[in-house]
Parts: structure tokens; C-alpha cells; sequence
RNA sequence: GGAGAGAUGGCAGAGUGGUCUAUUGCGGCGGUCUUGAAAACCGUUGAAGGUCAAACUUCCGGGGGUUCGAAUCCCUCUCUCUCCGCCA
């Protein structure tokens, strides 16, 4: 959620910014400053009022302790006879103050001054790319089928227990997940990030917090009788675990990180992008979260860009950075880096991580604040990015490290899985 | 699932209709003392809106009600704890 004051100071600043997203803006933000106006103006009559009530009210309390009956219920007369006419006005404040919150939720964060305009993917921006495209050897075949050759994923088995999009990982696939899990949190411990296990199901509150509601209430699992959604990326219940605190300045910068399945219900995904690993219900990532001062925040995002990146290189894939344009970034982010890595059957760049710097947006809706030196409250700056998505890392592996023999496992991952390859397993049910 | 008890400031915990403008303790911050620290003592210490600053308004789990006046009474929802039942 943007900060009021900003839209009252530099409406037009905002306005502008919005259409690097896309969005017009223009009604929104005069209706924001027109009935921010009204609100005002009707705050400051309905609070006068209530001074004088107030103070009326006390009197005759300090009449009923001396015993003036008489006189207090003169009093009591007047002021019930003043209170009727306050019932409009707080319904006019209310009214208001609704229909002010609703224009504000429903503004996307302003793009940062570094995002390239655009409308597609197309015109997003590539920053660099690293590692190498193998040389696949003759006969080389996607993720789908080495997972079947190698029985280490079983779609057809997830069809049966729940449904599309659900896979089952079996044997040395499941194992070869459970390692880079491991290896991927080891990995943001060491660099500072506090590990998590966090709840898969949030309320409503922690699903606003975030961003993902209102704007994607149809994108999450949502369990009717209590309320609840299925996490989409454990970024929701990390990020909420600060909600309404005022946090130290010492203890900043605060860095999280956790493994947990995400939900996606996927409404609107079809046809090639979905096959096999590419684009599920429910799939596994690391994540880590960042809640810092706001100056220190695009420092912050730079280290979080090349912390990913040097997971990335460790696991020798090629991939690439971009800078998302205006029309491909998230309602909730004012800038976006993705990373993406080439599978090398597929011939396809695949997203496995998003590093975005939220700004105060998060924190606005979350009231996750620190005092700063000066004794002043401000909102801190919340951050967070894949390291990494799990589905689509293996995808890549098992596409790109294929030989004649098996396929690679990645040296780094090499004590994890306790074997340096892969081989054919036992059949499944 | 059944029965009971609760929800008050960073934490603990008083307050059952009228200066509550929320007692007190701990913690935090500042100071005195000290070579420095501890202890002791003194002071200070919630948030939001509003204002140049103040005044002022709102907030005692959420929502609604009674009343001139509600932390306090009523309704309702949510959550927590204790006991019983079931259970990994």
C-alpha cells in the first residue's frame, strides 16, 4: 500500500511512475486527494464536537459527586440532545475512511527509477548471463522422460492421489530434492539468514500483509471452514512474523530464510508451459527474506541479486539476470530481478527465482516500523527472493547433466545425495 | 468434541460505571555517584490521526449495543490457558 502522504504531496509524481506499471492512475489519485479533503474536514467538526461532550460529560460527573441531581440531569438533557447530531458525521468520517482505503489497497507499489518501461516479457531487460549451455549428447530427452527412465518422479501417481500438477518425487528423485533443500539452506544460514519453519496456512490478515490480497485472491488454495490459505511462497507467513512490531534499530538488518511447499491454484495456465516440472500446484522452494532500513535497502537488494547468483554458479547451470520491466513485475514490487536457467532439452529459459525490493509497500500494510535516531517512527523496508525454486533447478539438472551412463549430480551436492550420479531405479506402484 | 477460566502498554500485573489524563513492578533510555562498571538514587518511557507547535480525538483481543459517561455492564466473534475425551 502506498503512503498517503506521498499521493497528497506528489500526486503527479505518482501518477507518472504508475505508468511505467501500465496503470492509470489519474482517477484514483484524485479521488484519494478529494476524499482525503473531505475526511479531514469531517474529522476536525466530528472531534470538536466530541471534546465538548467530553468535557460536559465530566462535569456532571463531578455534579453527581457533589450531590447537584438536579443540575446533572439538566446537563444530561443537553448533551443527548448535542449527540444526535454527531451519528452523521461519523458515518460521513467512516464512509470515507472506507472508500479511501479501498482506491488506496487497489494501487499498485510505484516502479523504482531503474525499471525499464514495457508491457511484455519481452521488453525485459537482461542484466547478464553466466555459465555455460552444454552440449547435450545424441539422444538427449527432457526432464519428463529421464524422470521416467530414472523413475525418480511419478506424474501419473499424482493424478491418481490429487491431481494435475501434483507430482510425487520417489526415490533417488525425492532424495536428490531433500539434498538441495538442505544444501540451499545451508547455504543462507551461512550468509546470515535465520532459518524458519514457518505455518503453510495463513489467515486473511497475513495474505493482505503481503500483497497477495485482495489482488490475487483466486491464486490461492483457500480452506472455507477456517479461513485459511495455503501459503504461495513462504515470503507470507516470513514477512508476517514482524506484522505491528517496532522493531530495534540494532537488530537490523533482519534476514530469514525457510523451506517450505508453495500452492499455486495456476487459474488461466495452459498448453506447453505446464508439461512436466515447468508449472505445478504444489512445489518446494527456499526463501529468504530481508526486513531492513530504508536506506540500505537497494544495497541490501544488490547483495540478495548476487547471493542467488552465487548459488546459481555453484551448482554450474547457465543462466541469466533480468531487470522485469514496468508490465511484467508484481503489484507489490517496486523492482524486480529474475533469474532464469536454461534447460537444455526443452531449449527454454525457466524462472527460478525472483529477487524483488518491496519498499515500504509490505511494511505499510504490515505496520513493521523502527524508530530512527531522531526518535521519528518509519517503515522499514521489506525484501525477499527464491533461493531457490526446486522444481524447475532439477528440471535443469537432469536435462543438462545428462550422459550416456546417468546423469551428473552437481559437486556441491555431492555429500548431500552421498552419490555423484544418478541410475536407473525400481519400478514404481 | 465437553466443562471451566481468561485476553489490559516491550513484559509481568492492578483496575468491576464518573479527574482512568490507566496504579505498580520489571525492562529500556537519560542523569547523579564511580578511574570504569555494578548497586543505589533521581528523572523519563505506548501507538494512530491532527497541528508550525500545541490543544484536541481515537485505541484496554475484533465487532456491535446500553449510558450524559464504559477497561469496567450486555450481545457476538476470534484466540489463549486448565481439566476431561480422542489422537501423531
Amino acid at each position: 500500500m502506498l503512503q498517503l502522504a506521498l499521493i497528497r504531496q506528489q500526486p503527479d509524481f505518482v501518477k507518472q511512475r504508475l505508468q511505467v506499471k501500465n496503470f492509470d492512475a489519474s482517477a484514483a489519485v484524485d479521488s484519494i486527494l478529494l476524499l482525503d479533503e473531505k475526511r479531514k474536514k469531517l474529522q476536525l467538526e466530528l472531534e470538536s464536537s466530541q471534546a465538548g461532550l467530553n468535557a460536559i460529560s465530566k462535569e456532571i460527573g463531578q455534579l453527581m459527586a457533589q450531590g447537584e441531581k438536579e443540575k446533572a440531569t439538566a446537563k444530561k438533557l443537553e448533551v443527548s440532545r448535542m449527540k444526535t447530531g454527531l451519528t452523521p458525521l461519523q458515518q460521513g468520517l467512516d464512509l470515507a475512511d472506507n472508500q479511501l482505503q479501498e482506491i488506496l489497497v487497489s494501487l499498485p507499489n510505484l516502479p523504482a527509477a531503474a525499471v525499464p518501461p514495457g508491457k511484455s516479457p519481452a521488453d525485459n531487460v537482461t542484466v547478464r548471463e553466466g555459465g555455460k549451455k552444454p552440449v547435450l549428447p545424441s539422444g538427449a530427452v527432457p526432464h519428463w522422460d529421464l524422470a521416467k527412465r530414472y523413475n525418480l518422479i511419478d506424474f501419473e501417481l499424482g493424478n491418481k492421489i490429487t491431481g494435475a500438477g501434483f507430482p510425487v518425487y520417489v526415490n533417488q528423485g525425492a532424495k536428490l530434492q531433500r539434498a538441495m533443500i538442505q544444501y540451499f539452506l545451508d547455504f543462507n544460514t551461512t550468509a546470515g539468514f535465520v532459518e524458519y519453519q514457518p505455518p503453510l496456512m495463513v489467515n486473511e490478515d497475513s495474505a493482505f500483509g503481503t500483497g497477495q490480497l485482495p489482488d490475487k485472491e483466486g491464486q490461492m488454495y483457500f480452506a472455507t471452514e477456517d479461513r485459511f490459505y495455503l501459503i504461495p511462497t513462504s515470503e507470507v507467513p516470513l514477512t508476517n512474523l514482524w506484522r505491528d512490531n517496532i522493531v530495534k534499530e540494532k537488530d537490523l538488518p533482519i534476514k530469514m530464510t525457510a523451506y517450505t511447499p508453495c500452492f499455486r491454484r495456476e487459474a488461466g495456465s495452459y498448453g506447453k508451459d505446464v508439461r512436466g516440472l515447468n508449472r505445478l500446484h504444489q512445489f518446494d522452494k527456499v526463501e529468504i527474506v530481508q526486513l531492513v532500513h530504508p536506506e540500505k535497502s537497494y544495497a541490501a537488494l544488490e547483495e540478495m541479486v548476487l547471493h542467488v547468483e552465487r548459488l546459481l554458479v555453484s551448482l554450474q547451470l547457465p543462466y541469466r539476470i533480468l531487470r522485469l520491466c514496468g508490465g511484467d513485475m508484481s503489484f507489490a514490487s517496486a523492482i524486480t530481478y529474475d533469474f532464469e536457467v536454461f534447460s537444455a532439452a526443452q531449449e527454454k529459459w525457466l524462472e527460478v527465482s525472483s529477487v524483488s525490493n518491496f519498499e515500504t509497500f509490505q511494511t505499510n500494510r504490515m505496520k513493521i516500523r523502527f524508530k530512527d535516531d531522531q526518535g521519528k517512527m518509519q517503515l522499514l523496508h521489506s525484501l525477499n527472493g527464491s533461493s531457490l525454486a526446486l522444481p524447475r533447478i532439477l528440471a535443469c539438472l537432469l536435462e543438462n547433466n545428462q550422459f550416456s551412463g546417468g546423469i551428473a549430480v552437481p559437486e556441491v551436492l555431492h555429500t548431500y545425495f552421498q552419490a555423484r550420479t544418478l541410475s536407473p531405479g525400481p519400478a514404481n506402484p
